[in-house]
DNA sequence: CTATACTTGCAACAATGTTGCATAAATAAT
DNA sequence: ATTATTTATGCAACATTGTTGCAAGTATAG
């Protein structure tokens, strides 16, 4: 298990608590989460702002990414090692939304982009997102 | 072209000025609209919360679908004829959203989802959200 | 250890979205 | 046509999400 500080230094930013603790939460919960669930895993003292800056700094170096899912609300992902570029999320995984448990998932998968769209349109980069039951959800052992 | 007020009475809802003007905009426009967006096509004097139950009353009539893009905004379109279940969307097609003049479009191809998802998940519904130029960005005629 | 460049917290603001309740309007029944 | 009933609307109030400017604090380079 990786540690927060060596990935934050990795990426050239200045390592805070905030940072620590927000990248923790991540790596420890192994899925998407969205700033509520982010703001109830760090410290509370830390400002509502100061968590969105975070967040949107970890966006902007490539470090996360954001996932729109059809429950319409925004979560963030650790990207995979070198797989982000700042401001480019690598689009070749599919995210998964669980409706009975809500967690969102990075799927292993590489996508085959296998879809064709009309002559006159130039695609740029794609989202593929699946709802359904995860793993936990369809066999809880 | 057709009548909003025909496509309100296919779906068994009440026919009011604001459904009627709401559909309006939709057909008008042939893309997907933001509540924003919507709120500049109708009448100023129709208050927010009706505009968002309005909204809610659609989705879950099969009237129209949500869409998340990958801006986050999230916005309506309108289901093509019988294509959406109420509460269940048709996701045989593909969403795009052009980085240049902010549109949204269902594009009208059918999706071959040739994708895989690990075993041990259960896929109910998907949804692929491209990025990139329209077709009006593209070859500005 | 100091200088400085970057982060943080606070106040304020704007947009989005929801709920309860009284009133008004659309449809069904007479 | 008129009334009864069911549904929709507008208003007030509230909760959440997200942003900006600025002063004070902190991490890192030198």
């Amino acid at each position: 298990m990786k540690k927060p500080e060596t990935l934050l230094k990795r990426h050239h930013v200045r390592v805070t608590n905030i940072r620590k603790e927000i990248v923790a939460a991540l790596l420890e919960k192994e899925t998407a989460l969205s700033y509520r669930e982010i703001r109830d895993c760090i410290c509370e003292s830390h400002d509502r702002v100061t968590v969105y800056r975070t967040l949107n700094t970890f966006v902007n170096e490539g470090i996360m990414h954001t996932i729109s899912s059809a429950d319409g609300v925004v979560r963030y992902a650790l990207c995979s090692d070198g797989s982000c570029e700042p401001h480019h999320h690598d689009d070749r995984h599919i995210h998964f939304l669980c409706k009975k448990c809500g967690r969102t998932f990075c799927l292993p998968f590489r996508a085959q982009p296998d879809f064709e769209i009309p002559t006159g349109y130039k695609m740029d980069s794609f989202e593929i997102s699946v709802s359904g039951l995860c793993e936990n959800c369809l066999n809880p052992s």
